[in-house]
DNA sequence: AAGTTTGTAACTTCTGTTGTTGCGAATAAG
DNA sequence: CTTATTCGCAACAACAGAAGTTACAAACTT
């Protein structure tokens, strides 16, 4: 099953938007990202919604981050575009009047909760700030990207 | 996004067998899940290469289980029926040559296979036996279906 | 030989993400 | 105030993967 990409997506973008001067625009992003300006739009504006970036029309328009890396965990952004099912298994039925399917899926929800509980624990432990330190120690490690990566954006 | 059916309707099944003498039809079991034959035996396939059960051809053949419900866990299942994704979130990109990209891949892939750990190895120690169990639990806290459920295939 | 049942390929349907087009609204520059 | 830029949003198309369907061959029982 194909997966959703929009946390990690947003996580990129935000990370590149930190350490990039000014505005940058739904095209500019959309270059990056290897998509369309409309998905980059419609992916943010949840993101603004919750005020982690903030959006300008017209003239010198576009986006900019609404607070620092350091105040944005991977579970607030992964909330800001919708809180996606996190699983690609699951039962047949929600409510099923089978004794039987109520008791398998009684056992499944239990083990995709304990998962669920301690993935989405993970991501509040983690800050934007925590991915930009390893992309800094992996530019350190890649000196041949360093220039290029230190300008701003780039794919 | 739809998520994949197939071990759960494979868990159902096997109890249900498990209560049920003597062999039973891919047209009986796609009535119990209220499928097709056909999806059956493609899915049922996964669990005879693993020996889980055996199909026979011809008049009164059908499927019978391959051991005890005591000797299949979670993950027996879940690696019989091709190991599907777990996650239905992931990476936009597997291999990207951005290094901001590459950092938030590897944020993201600790936290998934961690989550994806714990999820697999609770499989492990989960038998369908113990669903069985659950469900005569269920069963005896819900008599009105005692008859029903006890004589063998219903939905 | 006839009837039942699995095995499998090929195709369609369904659902949700992603991609695209088009146009309106807001803002800045000249 | 006119024009260029940029976001906002609705509507629709493309795509991918699971599920459903059709058709027919193969194997087995009686």
């Amino acid at each position: 099953m194909r997966h959703d990409s929009r946390l990690s997506r947003m996580l990129h973008v935000l990370i590149h938007m930190d350490r990039h001067e000014g505005t940058a625009t739904s095209e500019t992003i959309a270059a990056m990202l290897n998509t369309n300006p409309v998905v980059v739009r419609r992916t943010m504006a949840g993101l603004r919604e919750k005020g982690y970036v903030r959006s300008e029309k017209g003239h010198g328009g576009g986006w900019t981050l609404g607070r620092p890396l350091s105040e944005m965990t991977l579970l607030d952004i992964y909330e800001a575009v919708g809180e996606p099912a996190v699983f690609a298994v699951g039962p047949a039925c929600e409510q099923p009047s089978c004794l039987v399917e109520q008791a398998v899926n009684a056992a499944l929800a239990e083990a995709f909760e304990e998962a669920e509980k301690l993935l989405l624990s993970r991501f509040g432990k983690v800050t934007l700030a925590d991915i930009a330190r390893d992309f800094d120690a992996r530019m350190a490690r890649h000196p041949a990207f360093a220039t290029a990566a230190g300008a701003g954006w780039h794919s």
